[in-house]
RNA sequence: CGGGGUGUGGCCUAAUGGUUAAGGCGCGUGGUUUGGGACCACGAGAUUGCCGGUUCGAAUCCGGCCACCCCGACCA
């Protein structure tokens, strides 16, 4: 993509009402725009992200034999009068139609999910199944916080299952939490599954918190065990399994799984026939994952003074191709054809490059726009091409550049 | 929801109660530049969050409301 048609615009001063790190990044970058408390619009780059990483999710679910779905967004009251959540769900937004209806905005899509599962399934046969969505969501937070981590509408991917019975349930909650960290992975996290309280539904919960010092939660780890506590949960600090003394850490959370049991089948009446041809109620577990908290998270981990340092299966693009043009007008047209080549090149070889084509831009300007938009490569093209005939390359966070060619920078690329 | 703080062009800031609200960034035009947010000239852009009050005079003082930020409570 040709930067001077990406439609984004880098600020070099923080904004003034924002303090999380994220936030103050993915602002000053492009990435995202605040229109209020808690809501910020998705520009194209942020978007971008936002879909790699949604894109990781689905490929790791769909490879455990979960299905995409959409479910809607409006909410009738009745499905939510069921499960006593009209009144009890504290961060519900309400609303109405002209005639009087009433609804809630989507804060989960448990009310919604069960009624349209309760359609589907009739016999043992038509289980295990695993539905999924990435969707916005709306809660209605008394405090917002830390810039993406805490917002009233955001996006997250939820994930339903259902089951013959609790074991089979426990059975596929544990493959759910193996790839949960698979999908962690390939962002560029390291989170770490963490017991936490199930809340309303089951005695306990599976979190996958990611540690930062901007974290709003707290956890108790296990750095023998790979395992943690909540901090809400446990009052000793010494690990269950091995005795080790445990370590405090800040994290974010980043996803979480429930065993939901027979709660909502038991609302919404979800019943099976089994082989003995006794009716039964279906055993269900849900799962979510913050997709953009996650973006905000990554920028909490992934960052430095210059700007945003994105890992390579999240970032918007891969390579940024910058070209720096100079006074003489000969040597600018060399630059200009080298450049267009290799990003055409770049282009056939599916790799996705950024191109800062502009002309009228000062080379400082567009390297400290780079380092702030964080994409893992970049080429410089410019003086030194024309001497060595050779490309000038590094990573986001090296210091210094490389010098290369073509053949040996596909080698890396690819 | 309790406590604290802040609201000034698109963004960041300045301005003892006293002319026509100042500057930087960004933007437009022209020119000079080009390996780490270049320079010069000219120009456009503001009911100082909103409503009311005090005053000869309010961005500035007072009251109410709204919005945003931070701490706390909350977070299936």
């Amino acid at each position: 993509m040709l930067q001077s048609k990406v439609a984004y615009k880098t600020y070099k001063e923080n904004p003034s009402d924002e303090e999380a790190r994220n936030a103050i990044l993915l602002i000053k970058a492009g990435f995202v725009e605040k229109v209020s408390s808690g809501i910020y619009n998705l520009l194209p780059l942020g978007l971008r992200v936002i879909q790699k990483i949604e894109n990781i999710i689905r490929e790791e679910l769909n490879k455990i034999g979960c299905q995409e779905l959409l479910l809607t967004n409006l909410h009738p009251k009745e499905y939510w009068e069921k499960t006593g959540r009209w009144q009890k769900f504290d961060v519900l937004f309400k609303t109405q139609s002209q005639t009087g209806s009433e609804y809630s905005l989507a804060p989960t899509h448990e009310e919604i999910i069960f009624p349209l599962v309760k359609k589907l399934i009739s016999s043992y046969k038509d289980l295990p199944i695993a539905l999924y969505q990435i969707h916005t969501k709306y809660r209605d937070e008394l405090r917002v916080k830390s810039g993406l981590l805490r917002n009233r509408e955001f996006i997250m991917k939820d994930l339903y299952s259902f089951h013959r019975n609790n074991e089979e349930v426990e059975k596929f909650k544990k493959i759910v939490d193996k790839v949960y960290l698979k999908i962690f992975k390939r962002c560029g996290l390291d989170a770490i599954e963490t017991y936490a309280s199930g809340g309303t539904f089951s005695p306990f919960s599976t979190e996958f918190q990611v540690p930062t010092p901007a974290g709003e939660d707290t956890i108790y780890y296990c750095s023998n065990c790979r395992i943690a506590w909540n901090k809400e949960i446990m009052k000793e600090r010494k690990c269950k399994q091995c005795k080790k003394e445990l370590q405090e850490l800040k994290t974010i959370e980043v996803g979480n799984t429930f065993n939901l049991g027979t709660k909502f089948s038991e609302a919404f009446d979800v019943r099976y026939i089994d082989k003995d041809n006794k009716e039964k109620l279906v055993y269900a577990g849900c799962y979510g994952i913050g997709v953009t908290r996650l973006m905000g998270a990554i920028v909490e981990v992934y960052n430095d003074e210059k700007g945003i340092i994105w890992p390579e299966e999240v970032a918007p693009f891969k390579v940024h191709l910058i070209s720096i043009y100079l006074k003489d007008e000969k040597k600018n047209q060399k630059i200009k054809k080298i450049s267009y080549e290799l990003y055409e090149k770049l282009n056939k070889e599916n790799i996705e490059v950024l191109f800062d084509e502009r002309e009228n831009v000062s080379p400082g300007e567009k390297l400290v726009e780079s380092d702030l938009i964080g994409i893992p490569y970049k080429i410089v093209i410019g003086e030194n091409y024309l001497k060595y005939k050779k490309f000038d390359f590094k990573k986001r966070n090296w210091k210094y550049y490389k010098q290369i060619n073509l053949a040996q920078l596909l080698k890396i690329l690819k």
